[in-house]
DNA sequence: CTGAAAGCGCTTACAG
DNA sequence: CTGAAAGCGCTTACAG
């Protein structure tokens, strides 16, 4: 067993060198004999030695680190985010600092990135949008370049996202052409603003057909506590069940919550989509091995970390921006089985 | 707007007290008046300033964080072991470096959080044998800690997993009491290494009821690519319905294959559990969204990542074990609607 | 509480 | 190629 080598000092003790030369082929400097390359080369194999990346990056110019900020909810699709993204950057000699959300801890997970002295943060997903926007104000102040990915409305924050009212647009347009007219929206609730985006689209297009939101849509959302996906869609489905007029289609958040209510609505005995139509949103695996096959909206992951990385590289290279950067990512509408003619 | 300030000389300069006096109040040490504190703590909020990482590391004796090495196949339960892990670390003082392994890089992998100076590594999920098993080699001989979660099968590696072999063992014997003699395994093949465990349980359990493996169980995994989980279980299931006589019971590896091959079996026409019982593995959430709802098996996360930390504080506090810790968690199986009665 | 100093492990001119 | 030196931003005795 070779030593335990912990410094340059003592590797270059090691390989029979100086410290100075020791370091030059470390960093791939030219000018060195290529005997003394692989003498170095061996014994670093041999040793296993890296040198300290705090010795590193704290005499370096740049750390080459970006942060991470994962919202904490981690659904398939966030994570496919996460790790498309990490792998690109690492493809452009970055590295990534990850960190999962919580309520509260976004103040001390930005403070270590900036002890970290990453040259970029990233947030992916949804938070609270007063917290957030207090840390993109901070990543101002600290001149540090950031990018919040799926998170809409913070209007001085660089921002690539699906456009998500378009997408609903394009889902209700579905539905109205289908006859749908009462329709029970699943974990978007009227009036909350993190859904704003959400409810925007769908108004348009109700009001597009002369229908008015109030009348036609309604939500339960408020009265019940989201702990798990496909079990609050499930709720939500049988508190609709209950009315004396249920609607005749089902708009959910998302993929989870909608199978949970095509789960209520079936065990109720309603056929979908004979009896009701339900979409979802995301166009996860799963939406084609249910039966039905689910309707729902594809978020077209690639394009936006396509996008993420332009955005991010180019604040990199060029610094940050004169005004916000906002980017927006058409949806695709998955059209299958669970949406059909409405029954009345 | 506050000057953007990186040292704490500068910042010394700007709250008008000694370099030395704001790193004491900055590492809360005694013996400060407390308006001193106040002044620096006042300063400390209005500039955001963060003392640099890589200077207080590379001066300090720890660096209080660790490597987890994350499998590339993010599912829910191994993002949920994840968040967990980084949790209870963070309550610990513990900073946590995460990577997503991609197969040839876990060598790359470990260089980075050895050069940060990770105190100890994780890796979570399941990897290539040879490859973590070398990585192991390394850590042991760089005298920095280390657990594997899940993978099983490296006697050298501290391992925090699953009881596999049980979970099978106890899985087929609810199948066999159910009169089921012949089973179609779905991503578990008789002969690769990495299922020997699953093979193992499945194996004792024939084997105690006077059966002979190879004689009722079959798998066709060799055949087709896995790429994406319920795909791979719905084309499996095809493959099985395509012998003159398919098995009355299907063992998947994972909820998702078990939840594809359902749906293939419920287009060939085939009730669940009537016609063919199916198990899955994991207990996720959509287990019970299915029709029928999916017997399967639960991990235990909970007491799985309490043990992890068990482990890790204890080579964190004592220093690495004279031999390998070897911790097995027992599973629990749940018996839901999609096993029953064989039908002959 | 202040100030001057040493040292953590590296990189980078600079003179030999 | 070597060796001595300065400096990155911190912490930590040490003397005032």
């Amino acid at each position: 067993m070779p030593p335990r080598i912990t410094s340059t000092a003592e590797f270059a003790r090691y390989v029979g060198l100086a410290r100075t030369t020791v370091s030059r082929v470390l960093n791939r400097q030219p000018g060195l004999k290529q005997s003394t390359i692989d003498r170095v080369q061996h014994a670093l194999t041999e040793t296993s030695f890296t040198p300290n990346a705090y010795a590193t990056l704290l005499k370096g110019k740049g750390t080459s680190s970006v942060g991470i900020c994962m919202e904490n909810l981690l659904t398939p699709p966030i994570l496919l985010k996460l790790a498309t993204l990490q792998r690109q950057l690492r493809s452009q000699g970055y590295t990534s600092l990850i960190e999962v959300y919580a309520r509260g801890e976004s103040r001390t997970i930005l403070r270590h990135f900036l002890s970290m002295r990453v040259e970029a943060v990233v947030f992916i997903g949804h938070f609270d949008t007063g917290e957030l926007e207090t840390r993109i104000r901070e990543l101002i102040g600290h001149k540090t370049p950031h990018l919040v990915i799926d998170h809409h409305g913070i209007p001085l924050a660089n921002t690539v996202t699906l456009d998500r009212a378009q997408a609903m647009r394009e889902m209700m347009n579905h539905l109205l052409e289908l006859g749908h007219r009462s329709f029970g929206l699943l974990g978007i609730p009227l009036d909350h603003p993190s859904r704003f985006e959400r409810i925007h689209g769908i108004r348009a297009a109700l009001t597009a057909h002369g229908l008015d939101l109030p009348a036609c849509a309604r939500s339960f959302d408020a009265q019940c506590l989201r702990t798990q996906d496909f079990e609050f869609g499930h709720t939500l489905a049988r508190q609709f069940l209950e009315l004396k007029q249920p609607p005749t289609a089902y708009v959910a958040l998302n993929d989870e919550i909608a199978i949970g209510a095509m789960r209520a609505l079936q065990e109720a005995g309603l056929a979908i989509p004979g009896a009701a139509s339900v979409t979802g949103f995301n166009n996860q695996d799963i939406c084609s091995m249910m039966a039905p096959l689910l309707t729902t909206v594809d978020q077209q992951i690639e394009p936006t970390i396509k996008m993420a990385m332009q955005v991010l590289m180019s604040q990199l290279r060029d610094g940050m921006p004169a005004r916000p950067i906002l980017r927006t990512i058409k949806p695709e509408l998955v059209i299958r089985q669970s949406t059909g003619r409405a029954a009345r």
